[in-house]
DNA sequence: CGGCAAATTGACACATCTCAAAGCCTGTGG
DNA sequence: CCACAGGCTTTGAGATGTGTCAATTTGCCG
């Protein structure tokens, strides 16, 4: 198989890819692979040889809490069209697994492809460059979100975040998404309680500022949702400039 | 003026430099400055055509928050050896400022440098692009303690942190270092409120974990410190490894 | 000595956690 | 079609952590 169309949407989003950028990114082989709830695509520790990008559905990287077995902070939330940990390329080792969160699909790239990129092809290892400072920019507006706002406005932050990324590379539309998270999980990506999220879901329910069945969310009124959280979108960098 | 030795070591401390990695490291061109306290080192915005890295004193990412005028929040510190805002590079802009934290000085580099280094050197290009990775790897280690200590134990994990990267390139020893922070600017950091950050230093004083005077701080248990923050250095990288 | 910013303390309000219980789905087996 | 089990969601009440406001103390510098 080969890199997915939604990673190349990601990047176009984001800059002018030409023929020969695009060419060289559909000769990269992958390997193809699913996941169920919960499983880990890539363990933590030393030895990553490859990285991986989403195809559906979503991955989360998660830390296990030394000497609180069973507890655990999620970092980071992916959604088809990122290169999930293409921070373990340049780093020895990842500190976290990065876990599906529901069923999802994944292609593999091998980092000796990841490689011949940065010999050969500066424009292309300048957007992979891109891409995970985008992802740490995202780490930081969450810092931001964690340290500013309260549990509803902190959530309706991860909402609206979670439905421009979506809407962006063409996975979700009309304000509506699929959000394949418990109340647990959820919990474990806000820093607070289940119980704790449970009333800022009750809230901006009562708020008339979203609906929320099952996996499917639907935000009724954007505007009110984005100022209550604060919501900017500009560090996802949804613009094209030239790298 | 060149490239600060504390940025060769920050590298060295973390893969093999080679004689020419060295030698075109040596040959970037800089530019000097000085700075005072709070002043804006980087500017937020669109038009960043220099990165700059640390020499002296320490600088922050600050983030303005929208609506609440002089409130902000602090998601980054960064210490001599540190490439500070190498996202910048291939960002199309920073939402944050960059400032000074107590005196600073600091190297500017021009981005032109940085793009022949991406066509020319791609060893060196990825340990440009690990230092962007540690940066984001202490981020999520930020949001892990943000989400599961409590005030005492997160600032421990501040300060366990801030020795070790001091210490890892030669700019503090002894478990003593110079920490340049106003408790209201730890407050901007961990998100408490200033009166909150002055008691959990208060209670790290009472344990006799820590002493500090002005901008004097000495750690003086580091075992039980590290183990109250449940500090692991590991995400900090700090081991040779072939990139 | 006076003046100012920062650090420190106290009392009370609010946000979030903890523990316990009840309600709601959904899949399974009868 | 019903009964049941199990996981998830929802609700309640009391404990703890953190925020707010006001006042005092400390330390530095003129």
């Amino acid at each position: 198989m080969a890199i997915t169309e939604y990673f190349v949407r990601y990047l176009q989003r984001r800059d002018l890819l030409s023929e020969c950028d695009i060419a060289c990114l559909r000769a990269i082989p992958t390997q193809h692979a699913c996941f169920r709830p919960g499983e880990v695509i890539v363990p933590r520790g030393r030895m990553a040889t490859r990285s991986c990008m989403m195809l559906r559905g979503m991955s989360a990287r998660q830390h296990e809490l030394v000497g609180r077995p069973g507890e655990r902070v999620i970092t980071a939330l992916h959604v088809p069209g990122d290169f999930v940990d293409l921070h373990a390329f340049v780093l020895a080792g990842l500190e976290h697994d990065v876990i599906s969160v529901g069923e999802s699909e994944v292609e593999f790239v091998d980092h000796v492809e990841l490689r011949q990129i940065t010999q050969n092809f500066p424009h292309l290892t300048r957007l992979l460059w891109m891409s995970t400072a985008i992802d740490a920019a995202i780490h930081r507006q969450w810092l931001v979100a964690a340290a500013s706002l309260r549990s509803s406005a902190h959530l309706a932050h991860l909402l609206c975040e979670l439905y421009t990324r979506l809407a962006s590379v063409g996975a979700a539309q009309d304000h509506r998404f699929v959000l394949p998270l418990l109340q647990k999980e959820l919990a474990d990506i806000l820093g607070y309680t289940p119980i704790h999220v449970n009333r800022a879901v009750r809230d901006l329910r009562a708020d008339g500022l979203i609906r929320w069945n099952g996996a499917e969310v639907e935000i009724l009124d954007w505007q009110r949702l984005a100022r209550l959280a604060r919501f900017d979108p500009e560090y996802l960098e949804l613009g094209r400039a030239r790298r």
